[in-house]
DNA sequence: TCTGGGGTCCTAGGACCC
DNA sequence: TCTGGGGTCCTAGGACCC
């Protein structure tokens, strides 16, 4: 058996820990202030009665529910109770996955005789966590990862939703197709051109058909909606970043689950970004130069801390009318800072060429592969020294903030009242946001 | 009233090589 | 000189998830 067990409305529920007079009250996390730009990372079940979810526009939150609370979050926080709900699950079940920071895959197979029964283990997995952590949580219990997964989706909140064994196509059937992991909006379209409304209808269906109309999705899905395979797939954490300010934080997530991993080898991240969307829509060449600087200074620095390298610098913008692009470069082995925001301003530029506004910035990196310190021998002394003072600068900037070092056009960015930069002189930057990222 | 930020995986076309 | 077919890499974009 596997158990799936996912935390109820998480980041309402730490900020209720935090904070009492939050409950039963609506509660929006994404961003204190709605009437600027955000979404909702997290609703309490007082703000969904009003017709408000996750992804949802800040805007559109209080149009709907002009009495809930909105707060930015507390990330550090979030992520420190998940690794304390993961080491809990880790001293009582043999093997456990955090899928993300609010959910863990259980792998119960075969341990009856060592630990009971699975439905009695599951119970008090969800009851411990709720007593010792504080956190309300459902637990779904079936033959497959997925059905488990779904259950626990399905018996939310503070639920428990057993699936007898051997039953999951069944329980899977008459459920809508978006019920299905891997089943989003588009996919849903095309699946019901074919004529299917329910998970069982595609379950039924010639797997050939669903090939020539999906390609190697559509077998995928195939097999998920017939209860998908008594496995846990090995899969790293997705750590959500809810994207609020505070700069040095960045640095210190090393890995949302940093410890764990000596039984289950860690595996690496395929790419790494840092992105912003700007309070209004830009077109100046200096605002998003600075911007640039600044992501690039961040992932970049984020990549150091992971002791990553990536293969691929990838810009990708968001103009004014949603449209998303992105341009790539291969950049080489040894490429430094400096060389690599070269790479991103050519790229900015081509992307530039199309005279929209833009919405939204984002630097990626792709291909990640780990950064050998051995590379450091062939370099030169101007390079060594150059990355000897990146290790500096990532070090003050944990101890003393983001804000405590910046160069040149970083400057440009967050006019502070705090921060000293380089030593040159501000008063001829010009102001131009009110607030940094 | 226009939807954040961070990821994953898949597809498809073109370049290039053999 | 013309040219097939296959493999791999790179780039760009789409869909999905939390």
């Amino acid at each position: 058996m596997f158990a799936h067990l996912d935390l109820d409305q998480f980041f309402v529920s730490v900020e209720r820990l935090r904070d009492p007079r939050l409950c039963g009250v609506p509660v929006c996390i994404g961003g204190s202030d709605p009437t600027k730009r955000g979404a909702v990372a997290c609703a309490s079940y007082e703000a969904r009665r009003f017709g408000v979810h996750a992804g949802m526009a800040l805007r559109r939150a209080r149009v709907l529910c002009p009495e809930a609370v909105f707060l930015s979050g507390h990330l550090d926080d979030y992520l420190e109770r998940s690794r304390n709900v993961l080491r809990l699950l880790e001293e009582r079940a043999p093997r456990v996955l955090p899928r993300s920071i609010d959910e863990f895959a259980i792998d119960l197979t075969g341990c009856e005789r060592l630990l009971g029964d699975p439905h009695t283990l599951a119970a008090s997995l969800r009851e411990a966590i709720l007593s010792e952590i504080g956190l309300s949580n459902t637990i779904g219990l079936a033959g497959t990862p997925l059905v488990a997964k779904v259950a626990s989706a399905r018996g939310k909140p503070e639920g428990f939703l057993a699936i007898p064994l051997g039953g999951e196509a069944a329980y899977l059937a008459p459920l809508p197709l978006r019920a299905l992991p891997g089943i989003g909006p588009k996919t849903e379209i095309r699946l019901r051109e074919l004529g299917l409304q329910t998970i069982g209808a595609l379950a039924r269906l010639d797997p050939e058909i669903l090939r020539t109309a999906l390609g190697a999705m559509g077998e995928t899905l195939g097999q998920r909606a017939r209860g998908g395979t008594p496995r846990l797939a090995q899969k790293q954490a997705i750590v959500p970043f809810v994207g609020q300010d505070d700069g040095a934080k960045e640095l210190l997530r090393d890995g949302l689950f940093g410890r764990q991993g000596e039984h289950e080898a860690k595996r690496l991240p395929k790419s790494l970004s840092r992105e912003r969307t700007f309070a209004e829509d830009q077109d100046d060449a200096l605002v998003l130069d600075a911007a640039l600087v600044r992501l690039v200074e961040t992932a970049v620095a984020a990549l150091r801390v992971q002791k990553l390298r990536g293969r691929t610098l990838a810009i990708h913008v968001r103009y004014a009318d949603l449209r998303t692009v992105s341009r790539h470069v291969r950049i080489s082995r040894d490429a430094e800072e400096h060389q690599v925001l070269a790479q991103g301003r050519r790229l900015l530029g081509r992307l530039l060429e199309r005279r929209l506004r833009i919405r939204r910035l984002g630097v990626g990196f792709l291909g990640l592969y780990p950064a050998l310190e051995q590379l450091e021998l062939f370099d030169g002394p101007q390079a060594r020294s150059r990355r000897a003072l990146g290790h500096a600068l990532d070090r003050v900037r944990t101890r003393f903030g983001w804000e405590s070092m910046r160069f040149g056009a970083g400057l440009v960015y967050q006019p502070g009242s705090r921060e000293l930069g380089s030593g040159e002189p501000r008063s001829r930057e010009p102001r131009l946001r009110e607030r940094g990222p």
